[in-house]
DNA sequence: GCAATTTCGTACCGTTTCGAACATATTTAG
DNA sequence: CTAAATATGTTCGAAACGGTACGAAATTGC
């Protein structure tokens, strides 16, 4: 059963990569709550029924916004950290790609769609999970690069470390959103990235 | 002209502390957007009109209900940071107060109607305003503190153990609503305090 | 060409939204 | 007792909400 072969309805000729690109920017920008379908739809070009097609119900389409989002920290932001090399700057490498991705180009700031916008509607057990599943992974990853940089350690002092860096990260949604200007914020993630080689015994 | 006097028509009735206790709740339990005045009138047992004449219109019953959750966090947590003695005390007993107030009394955390709620409310310039008040706020308490316990340190180190202990409390927000239990959270805190200390070559 | 299949938007459903108009209740002033 | 003043809840209305039924459009199979 050859793929290649046309499917044989009308051809689709929505691009749902894009609209998921826009239903993301508008959820992490109002949250999820304060977004009608209308807007989704103005947004994305797509009637209300397409959306729903296309992503399911409002509550599917925003968990599909929190895993596009995640893919994007993931391709963007996480082979940063991954780097070899210095710890200090792998760290300040990553919270500075985090930062591009919380502020885009504007001034203003949509910030984190997880971080910033999940925990007010955590009370959707479908939303907490996932906000749930995004704090572990923060949390997993920066243990095992911080593991790998500083080996032998007391696994208390690993777990401090890896909770002032994870944590440099969640706040820096909250203070994006209000009003902080990035420059701040990277000034903010590289003196989190010194205090954690300080603790380590790496500098 | 004294304030004694009665004043002409029919006297109030409603409890307006104890409605603002529970608009407090509702919206750091469910966030700005997803709570409607029905839900604060059922919450209130006040009727809309009421609530209307009592707060003024929704947005203003928001940004009230963070000055009142400011004044319970000044009230009860603040002396716990300010007490006198061990810095490291100080803000392990800062951190769990504040647990206690994110917790309230139950296993599921309504979290911090603040950093929690506020951020994906914050295209709304009144509550931007606010957040951003907030976290000035958290900053400067933390900076007196610090400076107090650990004079004629270097700037930049005051700062960075400043912003260490500001995030751990902001990121415990967004913990809280993903489900992190309480006694976890403390955990962290006394290990962000640990760390200041140690930093500040305190311990 | 004609039926089957898939895509897509118009129009509509019942419900809920915020806010206000209005009537009613309870007090003081005279 | 009557009028004025203040407090309060019932009721209403226009708009917006999430979601869907349905028909038009566009393609393939025969």
């Amino acid at each position: 059963m050859s793929k290649l072969q046309r499917k044989r309805g009308r051809p689709a000729t929505i691009d749902t990569d894009a609209a998921m690109q826009s239903l993301v920017e508008l959820f992490r920008a109002k949250g999820y709550a304060a977004v009608s379908l209308d807007d989704l739809s103005d947004a994305t070009g797509l009637s209300r029924p397409s959306l729903y097609r296309a992503f399911g119900n409002k509550l599917s389409m925003y968990v599909g916004a929190m895993d596009a989002f995640g893919a994007e920290v993931g391709e963007t932001a996480i082979p940063a950290l991954e780097a070899d090399g210095d710890l200090r700057l792998a760290l300040s490498g990553f919270f500075d790609a985090m930062l591009e991705i919380y502020y885009r180009d504007s001034d203003i700031a949509p910030g984190c769609l997880v971080f910033g916008t999940a925990p007010s509607s955590a009370d959707e057990d479908r939303i907490q999970a996932r906000l749930k599943y995004g704090i572990e992974q923060l949390d997993t990853r920066m243990r095992t690069r911080i593991e790998k940089a500083a080996p032998r350690r007391d696994a208390a002092l690993i777990e401090t470390a890896v909770q002032i860096a994870s944590n440099t990260l969640i706040a820096f949604s909250a203070r994006a959103k209000s009003g902080a200007s990035k420059s701040e914020l990277s000034e903010m993630g590289a003196r989190s990235a010194h205090a954690i080689a300080t603790l380590l015994d790496l500098s």
